[in-house]
RNA sequence: AGUCCCAUAGCUCAGUUGGUUAGAGCGCUACACUGAUAAUGUAGAGGUCCGCAGUUCAAAUCUGCGUGGGACUACCA
């Protein structure tokens, strides 16, 4: 017999448990095993998104990774392989401002006070500077990846990888260099990406001078003249012909025929833009008006265009009316008289200068007539003069100044007519170039075409007498802004020349540099593109194959996005990242895009051959050579790449284009370039399909980032999946639901939680509290909670289960004991955890770890540990060591084993542990590591759902029994004679039969009496059952259900008889059976009853003298139990007892001497009549007496 | 502004295909238990299921419109 015991601990420590854990996996380097142990034929593609190391890891992190690691490690236990390669992401601009920050430069120095490879190289350090906290914080929470072999974006292996895909997608046509409205700091001289713009504080409101501009409409050509080339016949004279005209434009027509002048409406918050005005956009589908009204700067009569919604915006109209109710032939004031006139209006400072009472009211026109109505589509092509004729387009200017269609076009707010400057806005742009308007642009001295301001934020001298000034004030140095403003002065020429409608201070949020704190502008810049558009179908389609948790944000974000798909804007003016790897000539007629560092080495040559180099820098790389030390002779950044000038086809030199890509570029191409594909492994990616992650997942928020990047470039590379499953998690915000930062000292420590609480009851906090998309308030209290309730019930179940088991000496070293052989209880808790099994199973492989961890909580406080250990104490501490004793520590030893596997994805450390202690004394399973077993397997057969029934009915009668002495307030140890229950069928009366001594054990009665239903005396009520009733009947269920609650007694016998019964509602026959009612017992008259759901129970509260003597017995032993353990005897020990006689004592002394005497171990009991050495122990209220208790030996 | 997520007890969360008395844990109060004891049991208090409208015989559940919180994207007159 083994002498080895199962360990046993004074106290249950999580974080030194995990210490101690830690320290054997890295020993006995269980994380490789769990890796080389498994078959290399059924992979399972994990990929890992990389961290910046730039920064400090968060406790959001310590969430993120754990849903990595939980099914990572399921797919392990389930015979995978998992290779996980770490990952870091090193460039981009977060690194480069740091840096700059700590050499106190900026941007503009680059290359100036400091070269770019001393730059670059500041950079590669400080972006690793924290990779050992990052090491220590997967290490210390548990987070298996391969930390020894990383994949880092800024090596050359890496860069190289990239400038393959890069290749592949120029080959494929899908990359473009082109000329886009982005934002634009002019102060700062650069453009600012999306991800600039989105830091904190960007975003503020400002107050700016806004204007309703009035842009005049051509004169209508009826009359078109029809040339003779489209006339049929041969006559020679020109036929003056009648061009059909819609209602609008004949009404239009009819005023101009007048002499009256006709304006649409637009509103714009950026005056300055207005020069470059060539479009009026309009919703096709939105309602416009034609309204007479007056101008209230000039005073003059006027016809304006504006969108209907928007009437009530401008004009007075009075209170019993609704704008959507106007109709043309609405009017308010009349506009007879002369016209207002008010010269000094125009040119007075204040901008706001309300017109005279009668003609206005609460800044709203009163004198209105409202002439026509028509759509978008009616004045789509309609052309206006130049607003501010300073410049013209310089192609195709006999295109612009004319309406076109805008889809994002609205009512919300402006006129619902938009003006269109297609140099200072994206979607201004987009519209202009779909509907064939040019946008403004100048040619400068050396015919290039620029926009109307150049890059300081100046207008340029096209002007007038604008030129040179700053479009906005803040842009001037301090003290040296004109009083006006360009938007103030240019509203003011137009109030003077009737082309301002309404001219006032509006305040909105406008985007600011971060770094020069100035607004920025919206700028046409030079930019290289990604065509993703051209692939937009293929990345829809195959979105629809992933499968998303949650579903949502596959298919409403992610998809969402990908419905409106832009073309991605790779360039980014900036130092630190990889180089586009396109050289050009300088008119861009010719160009090269370098897909491997050979073919840049094959291209310099013939440069050298043209005379364009005098040596190759890549002279000592070896081709085909994939040692490390070969790929360190050189280096793929900006500061090395941007002195190579390639020689094109025709001779010509060509030179690298500046920018370098986007960052998100470098960790979408990780699939193939953490293994240097094509260049190494092309068989891992091609034969074994390594590029393909089954899982990934990420916080929610990279669904436009990385998510995206993998998708876009696996699919126009491969034209494939980058990965099939992908869990996006939430945010954790502080207990308080509020986003954690450092600036409002909410932030959470992840170290400290770590060390305070133990990695396990983190991890299993925030996997349980809140599924993973769900925002996870994070609250300390909750990991203490689930420390002690979850793991402090399970360690104290396994704390029991070794302290017996070592008295026995039980090591699983017998033979199973059959399933069938062993007791009630066993099968139960054997069926619950098979259940369990299959449960917890699914969860996992449906990537809901929340749902594994409930369920296993679950099991371990409410099934194994309140109920079945509870239940079987006295199995394990009572008689010999036979075969039930035997199946008890098999059935509890089998629960913890297998609880252990199925906790160990999310909780690994506790798990191993307990794992471990139990597999090193039996030898069953992997004794090193439970991460080195297989996940149990469910056993169909011993799954019992009758026998989990039963044990319901167990648990309910038990606490109803429970209850009902707890208002007679009897207590549990006085024992009780009978409880009844009412059967109204055979199924449960057999299976309450099965559990009647489990039941009867656990609330000490003696018996139970089954009350059949022949006496009737129970007192019974009857429901109706909607679910089925509802379908068949419907609109009077509510009828039937009154009419069935009324049924008295005698109804309910009745319906019993006949198994059914026909009722009348309503004149309708309704037939009602068995299934259509529910009848269950509520009261037996004269008994101590308890009802619930369906389920009553009687309790015999009569206490005769026998039974009141055993209640006292009991006491006794409890007692002397105490006795026993407060005198340090241990559980074995056999004891002398002497007890001080009483008279109300004596007797059941007497008749429970045995009982007493077997259950305490006692071997020698005597009653005396004096004692004085004894304790004084209460058996009961105000009944006392003295024990006293020695060892006998 | 658009898209998405969330809203149920003081707190954290469950709530099956819609079915009539909406649950659990924590916390609180009281009682009990005491050979798992830094545990455990029982009972009690605690709810406008965010609001409004609709679909339905029937809505916490489905639909629409709002409100509040959060995220992402955009910045557009």
């Amino acid at each position: 017999m083994s002498m080895s015991k199962f360990n046993e601990y004074k106290g249950l420590n999580l974080p030194n448990v995990a210490k101690q854990v830690l320290e054997q996996w890295e020993a006995n380097k269980v994380f490789e095993q769990s890796v080389t142990s498994r078959d290399e034929n059924k992979p399972f593609v994990f990929f890992e998104g990389p961290p910046s190391a730039n920064g400090l890891p968060g406790i959001h992190h310590v969430m993120a990774r754990a849903i990595k690691d939980i099914f990572c490690r399921y797919k392990t236990l389930k015979g995978y392989q998992v290779k996980r390669k770490a990952g870091w992401d090193t460039h981009g601009l977060p690194v480069e401002l740091g840096v700059e920050k700590e050499l106190g430069i900026t941007k503009e120095d680059i290359g100036k006070k400091i070269t770019i490879e001393e730059y670059n190289n500041a950079c590669k350090e400080a972006v690793m500077r924290y990779t050992d906290v990052w090491n220590n914080l997967t290490r210390q929470m548990g987070y298996w990846v391969d930390m020894n072999d990383p994949y880092i974006t800024y090596e050359n292996k890496y860069i190289e990888s990239v400038w393959w895909l890069l290749g592949q997608l120029h080959q494929k046509g899908l990359m473009y260099k082109g000329y886009t409205i982005q934002p634009y700091s002019p102060k700062a001289g650069t453009g600012l990406s999306s991800h600039e713009l989105n830091q904190p504080g960007c975003y503020r409101d400002v107050k700016d001078t806004t204007c309703v501009a009035q842009f005049k409409l051509k004169g209508i050509e009826k009359e078109e003249v029809i040339t003779i080339d489209e006339l049929h016949d041969d006559e020679n004279e020109p036929v003056p012909h009648l061009k059909p005209l819609n209602p609008i434009q004949e009404e239009i027509y009819r005023l101009q025929q007048n002499g009256e002048e006709v304006f649409f409406l637009a509103w714009t918050t950026t005056p300055w833009t207005l020069p470059s005005n060539t479009a009026l956009a309009v919703g096709s589908k939105i309602s416009y008006f034609l309204v007479k009204t007056i101008n209230q700067y000039s005073g003059k009569h006027i016809n304006i265009i504006l969108a209907k919604d928007l009437f009530s915006k401008y004009f007075e109209i009075s209170d019993n009316i609704k704008s959507k109710d106007l109709i043309v032939g609405n009017h308010m004031l009349t506009l007879a008289g002369t016209p207002y006139e008010n010269p000094e209006n125009i040119l007075n400072d204040d901008l706001l200068r309300d017109l005279p009472k009668e003609l206005i009211n609460k800044g709203r026109i009163s004198h209105w007539d409202i002439l026509a109505e028509c759509i978008g589509n009616d004045l789509i092509s309609l052309e206006y003069e130049q607003l501010l004729p300073y410049a013209q387009p310089y192609e195709n200017a006999d295109k612009a100044f004319r309406v076109i269609p805008g889809d994002f076009v609205t009512t919300e707010d402006g006129t619902g007519i938009v003006h269109i400057a297609p140099t200072f806005g994206a979607d201004d742009a987009k519209v202009a170039k779909d509907a064939g308007v040019p946008p403004m642009l100048v040619l400068d001295e050396n015919f290039n075409p620029v926009p109307l301001v150049d890059l300081q934020g100046k207008f340029r001298p096209e002007m007038g007498e604008f030129a040179g000034k700053y479009v906005k004030n803040e842009y001037y140095k301090d003290g040296e802004a004109p009083e006006k403003s360009v938007d103030v002065e240019i509203s003011i020429k137009l109030k003077e020349e009737n082309k301002a409608f309404k001219v006032e201070k509006y305040e909105h949020s406008y985007p600011h540099c971060w770094r020069t704190d100035k607004p920025i502008l919206y700028y046409p810049l030079d930019s290289w593109f990604i065509k993703t558009t051209a692939v937009k179908e293929r990345m829809i389609a195959l979105n629809k194959t992933i499968n998303w948790k949650p579903e949502s944000t596959g298919t409403g974000r992610f998809g969402n996005w990908l419905e409106n798909l832009n073309d991605w804007n790779l360039s980014r003016s900036r130092y630190w990242g990889i180089p586009i790897p396109i050289w050009r000539t300088e008119t861009g007629d010719e160009e090269i895009c370098i897909s491997s560092v050979e073919q840049l080495k094959a291209e310099i040559e013939k440069s050298i051959a043209a005379g364009f180099m005098t040596n190759n820098p890549l002279a000592d790389f070896e081709i085909g050579n994939m040692d490390k030390t070969n790929y360190d002779k050189f280096d793929l950044h900006k500061n090395y790449v941007d002195n190579i000038v390639l020689v094109s086809p025709s001779g010509k030199p060509m030179k690298r284009e500046t920018d370098l890509i986007d960052v998100w570029f470098d960790s979408g191409s990780m699939p193939t370039a953490q293994l240097h594909y094509p260049f190494e492994n092309k068989d891992l990616i091609e034969k074994q399909q390594l590029g393909v992650a089954d899982f990934i997942a990420e916080g929610v928020d990279q669904t436009r980032g990385w998510f995206f990047t993998l998708h876009a470039i696996a699919t126009m590379v491969f034209d494939h999946v980058a990965y099939k499953n992908v869990v996006s998690n939430g945010l954790v915000l502080d207990k308080n639901g509020q986003k954690m930062s450092k600036r409002l000292g909410n932030a959470v420590d992840p170290f400290e939680t770590l060390d305070k609480y133990g990695p396990d009851a983190t991890r299993w906090y925030m996997i349980t509290n809140a599924q993973p998309w769900d925002n996870l308030k994070f609250d300390l209290e909750g990991i203490t909670e689930v420390q002690r309730k979850f793991f402090g019930t399970l360690y104290n179940t396994y704390g029991f289960f070794a302290l017996y088991a070592n008295l026995d000496n039980f090591t699983y070293a017998e033979a199973e004991v059959p399933i069938a052989n062993r007791p009630e209880i066993d099968r139960w808790i054997i069926s619950k955890l098979n259940s369990l099994i299959k449960d917890v199973d699914a969860a996992y492989h449906t990537y809901e770890p929340t749902r594994a961890g409930r369920a296993i909580q679950e099991f371990v406080n409410d099934h194994l540990s309140n109920w079945y250990v509870r239940l079987c104490r006295r199995r394990f501490w009572k008689g010999d060591y036979s075969e039930d004793k035997i199946a008890a520590y098999q059935t509890l030893y089998t629960c913890l084993e297998v609880v252990a596997q199925l906790a160990s994805p999310i909780a690994p450390f506790y798990s191993d542990k307990l794992y471990t202690d139990l597999a090193s004394i039996s030898g069953k399973g992997n004794t090193t590591s439970v991460h080195l077993s297989d996940f149990p397997t469910v056993n169909e057969s011993v799954i019992d759902t009758d026998l989990e029934q039963r044990m319901d009915i167990a648990q309910q009668v038990s606490s109803m029994v429970l209850s009902l002495r707890k208002k007679e307030q009897i207590k549990v140890r006085q024992p009780l004679q009978k409880l009844m229950i009412p059967i109204l069928n055979a199924t449960f009366k057999r299976q309450l039969q099965e559990v009647a001594d489990l039941i009867l054990s656990e609330v000490n009665v003696k018996e139970i009496e089954y009350l059949e239903d022949t006496s009737g005396v129970l007192v019974k009520s009857i429901k109706p059952n909607f679910k089925t009733l509802g379908p068949k009947y419907g609109k009077i269920m509510k009828q039937i259900a009154a009419q069935v609650n009324q049924f008295t007694q005698n109804d309910i016998q009745e319906f019993e008889r006949n198994q059914g019964a026909t009722i009348t509602v309503e004149g309708q026959q309704v037939e009602l059976d068995s299934n259509d009612v529910e009848i269950i017992t509520q009261d037996i008259p004269g008994w101590l009853v308890q009802t619930e759901g369906g389920l009553t129970v009687a309790l015999d509260i009569t206490i005769s003298k026998e039974l009141k003597e055993e209640g006292i017995a009991r006491e006794f032993v409890n007692r002397i139990q105490n006795l026993r353990k407060d005198s340090g005897f241990e559980v074995t020990d056999k004891i002398a007892l002497k007890i001080l006689q009483h008279n109300e004592i004596n007797e059941a002394i007497n008749n429970n001497k045995n009982y007493i005497c077997t259950e305490t171990l006692t071997s020698r009991l005597d009653v005396v009549n004096e004692l004085n050495e004894g304790v004084s122990v209460e058996i009961d209220q105000n009944l006392s007496t003295l024990i006293a208790i020695e060892k006998f030996n």
